[in-house]
DNA sequence: CTTGCCTTTGACCAGTTGGTCAAAATTTTA
DNA sequence: TAAAATTTTGACCAACTGGTCAAAGGCAAG
């Protein structure tokens, strides 16, 4: 049995487990924790059901897996905001790398986005712990910058909410953006508003 | 029985209906449609299961009926757009409108998240028909007022999708926006973010 | 108050759910 | 290659799922 006293994994347990996180992912990403079943992620992955359960103590357990994997990626493109960078290229980085993971990594986007609107269960303790302590550092710096006049005044909250709405939007509302959209690829205008967005809003001298 | 046929309804049918509808968008605006029991919903409506369905066919027409009702609302604000008013109170209007209703409706606003995170199965030709067809005509519109002069440029759909992003981010997010504002009303913030942001961004002369 | 309709319910059903287990199959190790 | 360890599976289970149905309970009009 892989326990977590186990010190080496096998190279079948690396396969197997990698390819239940990522039709874990699949699945749930879709349907969310309680619309989804252990039959679907097997099939997803090619395994049988028991077999699944032998590699991961339950259906939670993947799931929890899933999420705390995602929240090390979710979080890291914050911290590389520069306090020492240009305020407006700091933001407008940040702001790119958040619309390059919608679109490169959606399912994830997705997944999160299941698990906040269903209330965060699982990772309530995070959001207000250290998500929120990352932030109100982030809206110092931002502060900062507005009071050496380097962007314009704006509510870093906010700011940070709009620019995570606007980024996440591309992946989980995929499905209205392209009917919408028809053959045009989202992703081509996305950035090009966004940026000008930012800019205007960073630094109009209206 | 009450069938479609029907031509009446009693007091009671009014009463029960409109109590399994509430029950329903509380029910099915948490779980989603596959993660939501009828059991759940009948014990929100404080009735027993079969009572349920006695005015409900089958789950799926308490879902139906549930979003055919919120897509009414939703389209709705977009339509008040009058393309003879002033450009940037237009808009404004529009997204501080859309905001009222993530502030009013949280949970109706969740519910059409969930469905269409979950690939809008049910609602897919709505997006690619009657959605299409009134955003493409407000493009229209806002494509008018660029080459009037009266605003900046911008793509007229990404400008839209932005509005939409960061209004129902407050509803559909809300917990994650709870967790790092701490006891600040979000809403407080909002409506005076947007209304700069978008200023900034139609207006500003950089 | 009683007849006829509307409403509610308890018992029930077949299919699905997450999960268990011992045995069989396979891979690794010595 | 044989023993030991790991991996896979089929059979199974209790709880839950959406849904049915006949009978009982309530209600309003005559």
């Amino acid at each position: 049995m892989p326990k977590a006293a186990q010190k080496t994994d096998t190279r079948i347990q690396k396969k197997n487990q990698s390819a239940i996180l990522a039709a874990g992912l699949v699945v749930f990403s879709q349907f969310g924790f309680r619309g989804s079943t252990l039959d679907q992620v097997a099939d997803e992955a090619g395994l049988s059901k028991p077999n699944l359960l032998y590699y991961f103590r339950s259906k939670d357990a993947i799931y929890t897996a899933l999420l705390a994997k995602l929240l090390e990626n979710w979080l890291e493109p914050l911290r590389k905001i520069d306090p020492e960078g240009d305020p407006v290229e700091e933001l407008l980085g940040y702001a790119k790398r958040k619309l390059a993971m919608s679109q490169n990594f959606p399912r994830e986007s997705r997944l999160f986005a299941n698990e906040i609107i269903q209330g965060a269960p699982r990772i309530g303790d995070v959001l207000s712990g250290e998500l929120r302590e990352l932030v109100d550092e982030i809206a110092v710096i931002i502060n900062g910058w507005i009071a050496a006049g380097r962007i314009n005044t704006v509510d870093p909250h906010h700011l940070i909410f709009s620019i995570w709405a606007q980024t996440q939007h591309y992946a989980d509302f995929d499905v209205q953006v392209r009917a919408i959209l028809g053959k045009t690829d989202p992703f081509d205008g996305a950035e090009h508003h966004l940026e000008t967005m930012l800019r205007r809003m960073l630094t109009s001298t209206t």
